[in-house]
DNA sequence: CTGAAAGCGCTTACAG
DNA sequence: CTGAAAGCGCTTACAG
């Protein structure tokens, strides 16, 4: 393989100009037929493989839709991220991947990166508000999952997603409830949040009072099990009966936070999650949660960047419920008072 | 932002050739310092950003490495990629990734559009053995974790971090061993095992018999799960005390079964796993593994890819053994007789 | 050390 | 419908 072959060697073996031969490649522009078949033998004949390069020099256009993630290591991101991947390759375009470790300066490097490489667009799932950013970009950006300065966001109806969980647990008779919140300079942790103490808070003023306890953490694993843990070395009575977490992490975190603590999930405490990673549905037990769909929201990124011309508006994906064996009835109180031993403050088997 | 400038806008701002510009760019070439800051001037002046295709297509080369992975959902694998692209940008390089899904024609032609995007090297973690591949390339390729075609490879030395936990394992006293082996078709899968095996059967000839069993499967937890609760769903004085599995998905998997089974993990069944993802130090109880060091084995596989002249020659890193709470002595046989009931060839709590 | 010029491989008005 | 030619933005021998 001495040489890739080029237009130019096509249109001679054709016998045709180039111009012919790019338009045959095209697809576009009208050949007569007996030109382009010829074209076509001389392509296979020379095993000739378009230069993307070149052709994303002339047309400033390229193939590649760049995605940027706050950290691919987070389950959830790798899901989206192998979804975006998926949702690209369907439209024959590559995808460019960047981490910024939830540094937003990280985030706009990347961002410039791509820019730099007249990308087609660039979807990005915002680890910081992407405030201050050059807007006046000419490549499409939008983003997914949590809002990037004031691109078009497609993402999981959080407020739907998390008031699903909400009613899940009100429905279980669950009235004193600890919510484990995402940090509150994401979008989606805040509307998360909102939507669950919203609907929370209208159970109270409807049906009587709930008690609410709403602790902040980052989404990750261990946030979850540190705040559990707070929330649940206190005696029985006075300990939610259920955590409602703002991702599947924290939920598995608390998990474990109540496997230490020896507290029988889900028969003295419900944990919920949110996102259902493949995780939740392997950890002991199983873990409810709220779907979002990965996949739907990719190929919904992925067309919304193609589209011409360019689409503005956000777009919301509902959650879906997934009832699995860590959420359960809200233990009788006389039982637990039975059962506990307030003496010692230690927490039942 | 009209038009973004060129080299020779900032030429003729600047008072110089284009040739000039490039060569101050490029920082090789020998500028006289005035004009040298001329240069620099009119860059910042007009806020020039060089770009990057024109520059790949003269010089036939770009900054990007891509990288193929099975499966960007494994959590070894989106932790290598993370590495990976941290490895890369230290070496001013971006990423492009690609999931081959385990299957083998969709490797092949993610390693073909790499190629045509001329990327500077390919960087792919196996999901079959590379056969039938065009080796004709001009770029760099090299194998990490898991043996590509021909090409270099850089992984774990899965022979000595597999001794590892055999060592751990006999030493303990466990002389009953079962063994979840990865697939056969990966040169990890059989290295890991084979290791692992010969180390056990040295110590059979050496020290008095041991029992050992193996069982094949995929690397990940519902193979684990599958397997173990097999390996499991025995009366206790035939089962297996320890299982040692080719991934830490396995073990997790096995884990569960475990616990599905009311099998006391430590107490009465050992279990280990083969990678050290984040999630091994979350599970209950932890799961003792052997680590394979993401960051260095990025780190070298990237530079060997860079590296001029070409290196050649396979490179192998020491996995380290992480002993957590999945794993302690074997049970006391009359102890574990006491408490079983053959009768019912009930698991024992 | 510097400038003028060729050329990387393509696409696309422009004529015909 | 087709060909000849310009040009995308760079880098790099080639002279001087």
């Amino acid at each position: 393989m001495s040489k890739m072959p080029t237009v130019k060697d096509v249109a001679e073996y054709a016998g045709v100009s180039v111009g012919t031969v790019s338009r045959v490649l095209s697809g576009e522009a009208a050949v007569k037929p007996l030109l382009r078949e010829r074209v076509n033998e001389a392509i296979s004949a020379l095993g000739y493989r378009p230069n993307v390069t070149a052709r994303a020099l002339r047309t400033s256009r390229t193939d590649i839709i760049g995605l940027v993630v706050p950290d691919i290591t987070n389950p959830f991101f790798a899901q989206l991220a192998a979804s975006v991947e998926r949702a690209a390759l369907e439209c024959a375009h590559s995808l460019m991947l960047a981490s910024s470790h939830n540094d937003s300066e990280a985030e706009q490097s990347h961002v410039s990166a791509f820019l730099d490489r007249s990308v087609r667009g660039i979807i990005v799932v915002a680890s910081s508000d992407g405030s201050g950013l050059d807007l006046s970009t000419s490549v499409p950006v939008i983003s997914l999952d949590r809002r990037f300065g004031a691109f078009p966001l497609v993402s999981t109806n959080h407020a739907q997603a998390a008031t699903l969980i909400a009613d899940h647990l009100y429905g279980l008779g669950h009235r004193h409830i600890a919510y484990i919140a995402g940090p509150a300079d994401t979008e989606a942790g805040r509307m998360r949040k909102e939507a669950f103490v919203r609907r929370i808070d209208g159970f109270g003023k409807a049906y009587g009072p709930v008690e609410l306890e709403i602790a902040h953490g980052r989404f990750d694993y261990e946030s979850g099990e540190r705040i559990a843990r707070e929330l649940l070395s206190r005696p029985p009575q006075s300990r939610p009966t259920a955590i409602a977490a703002a991702s599947d992490q924290q939920a598995i975190g608390a998990l474990r936070a109540a496997r230490d603590l020896k507290i029988d999930v889900p028969r003295k405490l419900s944990i919920t999650g949110f996102d259902d990673i493949s995780l939740a549905n392997l950890v002991v037990p199983r873990l409810t949660t709220v779907r979002q769909p990965a996949d739907m929201l990719a190929r919904r990124a992925v067309r919304l960047l193609l589209e011409e011309p360019r689409g503005m508006g956000d777009e919301m994906v509902d959650g879906s419920l997934i009832v699995r064996g860590s959420s359960g009835p809200c233990p009788q109180p006389d039982a637990a008072a039975r059962k506990s031993k307030p003496v010692h403050g230690k927490s039942d088997a």
